[in-house]
DNA sequence: GAAAACATGTAAGGCGTTACATGATTGC
DNA sequence: GCAATCATGTAACGCCTTACATGTTTTC
């Protein structure tokens, strides 16, 4: 249900088409949202029935014709008021590799190592591209316009995950090192 | 799908109940997966027809009966050939907070900060119980038994989580002065 | 007297994933 | 030549959530 103010937010800082708004889930959401391209291309469906988006066709040469989706005033006294409900819902997350690391019980500490510096080599290249996004897009300001703020507050939430997730795990194999023979 | 392999990890440690294992997932597991009661039992059914678990009846006085679920050897085989595959899948994450956070530009600076006092009041009061339930099961010890190792591991990433999610409430909050008028 | 904890299930429905489908351009 | 990027969709399936269903004991 959430998907759709995930979109409609993206949109408050100007026209995107799908593919934009899945591609940004894939890099700047990560670390709090997903989704997939299927699902945005039949959420914007939904929404332009229901007045909170409309689009126009771009023809573009070379590449495919794209879908520019704005959104409405509706959409966006939606979205505000969503934003401001009291209650708001848990995260949920689902981390295979932390699923994994709840059973390391079941499997010998050398293998548990191997799980574990595969992830902390992952997290460490996510941190670098964390990073260097924020430099590329805030690195000279000190705090960027206020239409940005909402990117500039999550990107940072992204680099300090990435950073905590690289921590954990070295302090997990300073911690696992105890159990070996 | 890896519902099964978070509750075959959880039988790992030895027998437990639907209601258990649920109850789990509500406290310990939350930092890095989540599931229903409804799907917790559905799932065990599920797995008791294909023999990766067997359960015996506990009657009991004053509570209702319970079912005793145990991991068989067939399921912690299958166990340790997920947690061995070559590919982790990256984490799925979906966090309401950030992903108004992330619209933030869309409201006005006040109304930004009463939601992020509500947050960093619901996140302290998180921290403060991981830590409370980590003092109450590995306070004295420098490191657990290797049988307690997952759960010591995940214990400490939550209350790491925690951590960061505070501190970049308190940041954020700091950030948002500048934009008052 | 109400709420929370203990305890387990079924049924309906929808959100979300995977697979299928197409096709041009650019870089290695 | 192959993979990646750009670009948008449909269809099938199933995981997962919400609602329905029941009942006792303990605590406030």
């Amino acid at each position: 249900m959430a998907i759709r103010y995930a979109l409609l937010g993206l949109l408050t800082k100007g026209p995107h088409s799908g593919y934009d708004l899945h591609s940004t889930f894939k890099t700047q959401h990560i670390y709090f949202w997903n989704s997939t391209h299927s699902q945005v291309y039949q959420e914007l469906n939904k929404m332009r029935d229901e007045e909170l988006v409309t689009y126009e066709t771009i023809v573009q040469e070379g590449s495919p014709n794209k879908k520019l989706y704005s959104i409405t005033h509706k959409g966006e006294k939606r979205l505000i008021e969503w934003m401001m409900e009291e209650a708001v819902k848990p995260a949920k997350i689902k981390d295979e590799f932390l699923l994994r690391a709840s059973a390391f019980q079941a499997i010998s500490v050398e293998e548990a190592v191997t799980l574990l510096e595969r992830i902390l080599a992952r997290e460490k290249a996510i941190l670098a591209g964390t990073s260097q996004w924020q430099l590329e897009h805030y690195g000279e300001q000190d705090y960027p316009s206020y239409l940005e703020i909402g990117s500039y507050l999550t990107s940072e939430f992204g680099k300090r995950y990435a950073k905590m997730y690289v921590e954990w795990c070295e302090w997990a194999l300073e911690l696992l090192e105890s159990y070996r023979a």
